[in-house]
DNA sequence: TTTACTGCAAACATTTTGCAGATGT
DNA sequence: ACATCTGCAAAATGTTTGCAGTAAA
């Protein structure tokens, strides 16, 4: 879980200035997060929009860019193309599990095998630099 | 490497009819599985108008569609959200390796280690269904 | 008071759709 | 003949950009 008051650190840590707007963004992303809920760029902008005080979208798409390179959050590209988003923290590289039927979202820490690497400049002549994985099942409820 | 007899024969086999269109895309497709090339839509849309006869850029996407569907052609979401297409014949299940430096593609045959599933499953409480893998490194000409 | 931020609307890239006419079976 | 295909151009999707005005520092 990542409060509001993180957020706007790290958009201070990036040289940015902290707006009525970013306010906003940092709250909703907050309360995003204690959800474990991940969402597309759009639907957050609408969501924020939906609120009292409008807000410009290329606003939306711009804090999540920052936060994003920030590592602050994920970026998720799922198999059908389509992106999404996820507050994650920063936390040190993990992968994500999306479960078909409800659609819930968990990190996972497992990762590839150290020999993987090995395997794949064995097999390919590549060598491995980043890998992005994305899993799909049922969560414990959906079983 | 893909014939362009065996694309037709898919088309085929999927109920569609034999076409001039069809046929020009098979051929442009087989080249392309020939070199190990990938492409996207646009692009095969593109090169395949460019010839003598010009073709219709939905008449390229529904080619895709359906072959994609058959398991001929694999569609790879890059980690950028670009989408692209690469020709590997309804293999058994694999993955790519993209070269971050010439953008070229290798299919990976290693895959996730058994006891991953139930890595994940102790983990999360998903059981895991499907995935996919996107690799990035050098080949062996960029290294 | 300077520089960054915002909102808008337009541009953009890519893919999908509806439909009338052409074409394979 | 009849159903499917095709091409077109329009719509849709999701994101980015340019710019003039607004607000943080």
């Amino acid at each position: 879980m990542v409060t509001a008051d993180r957020i706007l650190a790290t958009f201070s840590s990036l040289g940015l200035r902290s707006t009525a707007q970013r306010g906003a963004i940092a709250d909703w992303l907050s309360l995003a997060s204690t959800g474990g809920r991940d969402f597309s760029a759009e639907e957050a902008w609408r969501e924020l929009s939906a609120g009292d005080r409008p807000i410009g979208r290329a606003t939306v798409f711009r804090a999540l860019d920052a936060l994003e390179s920030d590592g602050l959050v994920d970026r998720i590209e799922l198999a059908d193309g389509s992106r999404r988003y996820r507050v994650c923290g920063g936390n040190e590289h993990h992968h994500h599990i999306v479960c078909v039927a409800c659609g819930r979202v968990a990190d996972v820490r497992s990762c590839l095998s150290p020999q993987f690497a090995g395997q794949i400049a064995s097999e390919t002549g590549f060598t491995l630099e980043r890998h992005s994985i994305e899993l799909f099942g049922r969560c414990d409820g959906c079983q």
